[in-house]
DNA sequence: AAGCGTTTCAACCGCAGTCTG
DNA sequence: CCAGACTGCGGTTGAAACGCT
């Protein structure tokens, strides 16, 4: 095969040797010159992109860095570039070999569709048991959260149509504590026949549904695990009361809506970066619980999507 | 130690969008 | 306005590393 910019050449292929390196982090922004007679362009600059760039990170992601990774792949979906903005220093293909290698396999071993960050159906003993794997390997702030005792919090499906929407609530009923004889059942709430009747969300309009997220300094009777919730990847949380939770499935919307969505989207990760970093900051505020997690507790739960299974 | 299967991740491909002359 | 070049991105491939028997 030819290349559009040299196509007469031909071109080194596989692994980059050190001198090759060493060339092009000397030249880094001249490569189509010094190097496109033995290598494509592109490649070299998918090389500096992703290995010789000086500020790349390398080594294992750290448990803050999958989080972040598991936080805005929920929202996002496979949006590997959109990820990687958000973890300093790494690359869209790192994330995605950090993905497809570990993270996925993870969830799945959660009881959790990786695409959707949903239960899988038949995945209740899976969840039982999956719930003590996750709390060895979980990050130490969630195991920290985890220390409390454990609130299982219903939510709220929707399913969004142009012509009609639905909203199912569910229960989860632990009475004994036991997952093993837990069980989730539909709660019939006559106040959620519209997705107008929200009670977190009396609007259909998203940006109003997205705009009206918490601030980060309101504060809240409410000391969610939302790094909890996140780390595993799923419905459980710790906290104090059960409480409703909206979770909307977009039916099909206008192309302009969607993009307004995914701008607004954008915005919020990037509440949530700016709010990630300045807990980071203040590691030591975990340790006496009183973190604000209501910020993103409230964004996340906004944007989650529960899907009915066919 | 050798063989084999699995996992990891760098490298590459192809497509779509953007830029530029 | 158009065509070709460039860029960005997600998906796929395959070599190397690793683990197990």
């Amino acid at each position: 095969m030819g290349h559009r910019c040299c196509g007469k050449q031909k071109v080194k292929r596989g692994l980059w040797s050190p001198e090759e390196d060493e060339k092009l982090s000397n030249h880094p922004w001249s490569w189509q010159l010094e190097f496109c007679l033995q290598r494509y362009g592109k490649i070299c600059r998918l090389r500096w992109i992703n290995y010789l760039r000086p500020e790349l990170k390398r080594g294992s992601f750290i448990p803050e860095e999958e989080q972040t990774i598991i936080d805005v792949h929920r929202i996002l979906g496979y949006k590997w570039a959109q990820i990687a903005k958000h973890l300093p220093g790494r690359t869209d293909n790192e994330v995605k070999n950090f993905w497809n290698s570990c993270i996925k396999k993870k969830l799945m071993s959660q009881g959790l569709d990786p695409k959707t960050h949903n239960l899988l159906p038949n995945s209740h003993h899976q969840r039982s048991a999956s719930s003590k794997v996750a709390s060895s390997s979980q990050s130490p702030l969630l195991q920290l959260h985890n220390q409390q005792q454990p609130i299982q919090v219903p939510f709220t499906e929707i399913n969004a149509s142009p012509i009609n929407v639905t909203l199912r609530t569910y229960q989860y009923h632990d009475l004994d504590q036991n997952p093993c004889n837990a069980s989730w059942t539909r709660v019939e709430d006559p106040t959620f026949n519209d997705i107008t009747s929200l009670p977190h969300q009396p609007s259909t309009d998203h940006s109003t549904l997205i705009n009206n997220i918490p601030s980060s300094s309101s504060s809240s009777s409410v000391n969610l695990s939302v790094f909890g919730l996140l780390e595993n990847s799923n419905i459980w949380l710790s906290g104090a009361d059960p409480f409703e939770v909206p979770r909307i499935v977009l039916g099909e919307q206008s192309k302009g809506e969607e993009v307004v969505l995914q701008q607004e989207k954008e915005t919020l990760l990037d509440q949530m970066e700016i709010k990630r970093i300045e807990d980071m900051d203040h590691a030591s505020i975990f340790e006496s619980s009183s973190i604000d997690f209501s910020f993103v507790e409230s964004t996340l739960m906004s944007t989650m999507v529960l899907r009915e299974p066919d």
